[in-house]
DNA sequence: AATGAATGAGCCTTCATTCAT
DNA sequence: AATGAATGAAGGCTCATTCAT
């Protein structure tokens, strides 16, 4: 039968209310009760879908990781000259920033649980290595194309990454002032800029 | 005699201790028994000298920014271009994330706070403000020296700052990969050249 | 089926438990660990059904006074003599002193706290409210019909409670040498006969 | 030398700091720290003149007592009529409860004690007995000089006792409506008019 | 004699987890 | 499959007591 088993309805409806709990609460002071309440089960029913607190933190993970991941993936068949591909890239980025605001606080815990926590920092690395791999590839294409001068591209796709992800943390500050699109865009291009080979250059 | 007030020594140590115990565990994990035991004092006496975990937490919010924002301030009155002054900023930012590497976990946890709490967001939000502020009149400066084009300058001292916090958050996440000072100076450097008029253009 | 709610057996079993305790060890020294035990509840379940020791205390407070308001107001509609009604309350009192014993000392530690406590004194208020209301309405009435000396009912009044309670105080003193029955009947006696008119005063 | 030794000085400070801490905060939400405060000394001091919390209460207790009893042996030596030498008792205690009102809370909590505590007990119970002796005396006196008529005078003088007691009770509860003197003295005399036999009844 | 910083045992309370229904 | 009452381990905090100065 192709009906997703009403277990997966289940999980998945867990992780719904679990990300709404999490990001107004952080994980540690949403409690179970909350992620019952938000997600009109009992308490006992998410322990029959998750064998712990825990166990749903890390399936958010992986969720949240696949998303974001599988997202990358569909990007990089596309056409275009490399900077086309990755402003149009970055463009998505913001939709995506958009669309997943809500998820921000529990992203920036997760950095922070990283930061501690050996597996969750493999997770999150993962997650990385696939946007690095995906903006290397780009940047290399447009350096050998003569679009971009020679530097190290997975340096440059790092960059890349690392002005998305700081931009995200600023924004998590400051949502007044940051607007991501923009910001982003303009650090983008001139990053791009400082990247171009004038035609004089090339002569 | 002037010897400082024991109380400041004991409020340091506790500081100290908290960070470490903090960078390690997190805030919810750490346990007051933790801190004791890493500052060498008895459970009591940091409740003699704070009023709570929180206020510990308050603090040593309040000290790593405060260390943060000095050392912006003493940049400020520097000489030289516009570009040799950020690329010389970038390295003062390696040498402190080589050397408050240890609060790299914490200060991930604040950014996740701020992300939920009012007050915290207010304490970042400052210190982000004083950077801006810094950067802009740096900026500023080079836009009107003919260093640089003429693009919105505390945009593009948002754009850097992204860079520099992006690639600690990367840093935290892939400590052996990134290399935060080679991946942030090669990421401002084509940032800047972006930014850097050549002499043609300004025929 | 109409049974009662089991959170009303449950607070009923912890009040029970509660009273025993603190008769034992005082308001203080009682641990939750000891009313968890003695109502063979866990500690845990004292928190489902009372938000704090202090409101297990509060509902002591309130459960003993309206048991004893609900007591004293059932005699009111009595008949016989005012004499008659008086001794009959006196020994309807001894009842309870037999009865609430085990209520005594926790009675007493009430009394304490609501020289110091304004919100335990206004509900002790009550009680002696309905007390002297109770008795200031019998002695009126003897009054009235020639039984007693025109005296101020309410000052009377104040005076048989205080005899009550008096003795109360003195029997947890020394309840070996004091028997408050026999005690407080001799002393009610007198007390009447003080106020009662004889024959010849009458003429 | 006829001067107190200093260490004498001391503890009297502290006994009185104590009583006043106390009566505000009963014996449990006192802290030493309060006391001390209170004294005018450190919290170190009062452990080298007691040798502990529990110890300042005890001697609390001894001293209130003493205070008490030494003030009604003074009384029995007195002279005039049964009828006279209560009243004249019932006042002096009443100037007591103006003075002594600071402590009034104390005393309660002291009753309190007693009822769970068997040291605590045997004192107020030696308090007790010193008052009931001295009143049984004076009652039997006045039985036996045909004032009053034959009753058990230990059971009078304890009825006496209870009135007193009971009447400070009442008071502590409800001090904008009880007046000590007025009431307790209405109900001595109407007390007293009961025991008193007519010059008809001794024909 | 006096101080007050320091100690650490102890208790109230919370909350993830279990389990009888 | 689902419930939610019950559990009990664990931790933040207090405060009587000690002791170096």
């Amino acid at each position: 039968m192709a009906r997703p088993d009403i277990s997966e309805e289940r999980r998945a409806q867990i992780l719904e209310a679990a990300l709404e709990v999490f990001a107004r609460q952080g994980f540690h002071d949403a409690r179970m009760d909350d992620i019952a309440q938000a997600s009109g089960l009992s308490k006992g029913a998410l322990y029959l879908y998750y064998k712990s607190k825990d166990a749903i933190i890390g399936a958010l993970l992986h969720t949240l990781f696949s998303v974001m991941m599988r997202s990358s993936q569909t990007i990089e068949h596309d056409d275009g000259s490399a900077r086309d591909r990755i402003l149009r890239i970055t463009r998505r980025f913001a939709d995506e920033v958009d669309l997943l605001s809500k998820a921000l606080p529990v992203m920036l815990e997760f950095y922070a649980v990283a930061a501690r926590d050996r597996v969750v920092r493999a997770s999150m690395g993962e997650m990385l290595d696939s946007y690095t791999a995906l903006l290397t590839h780009v940047l290399q294409q447009g350096i050998e194309r003569g679009e971009f001068r020679a530097e190290d591209p997975e340096g440059l796709a790092v960059a890349l990454i690392a002005i998305w992800e700081g931009m995200t943390l600023l924004w998590a500050t400051k949502p007044d002032k940051i607007h991501w699109r923009e910001h982003a865009m303009l650090a983008v291009n001139v990053f791009l800029d400082g990247l171009t080979l004038q035609p004089a250059d090339r002569a």
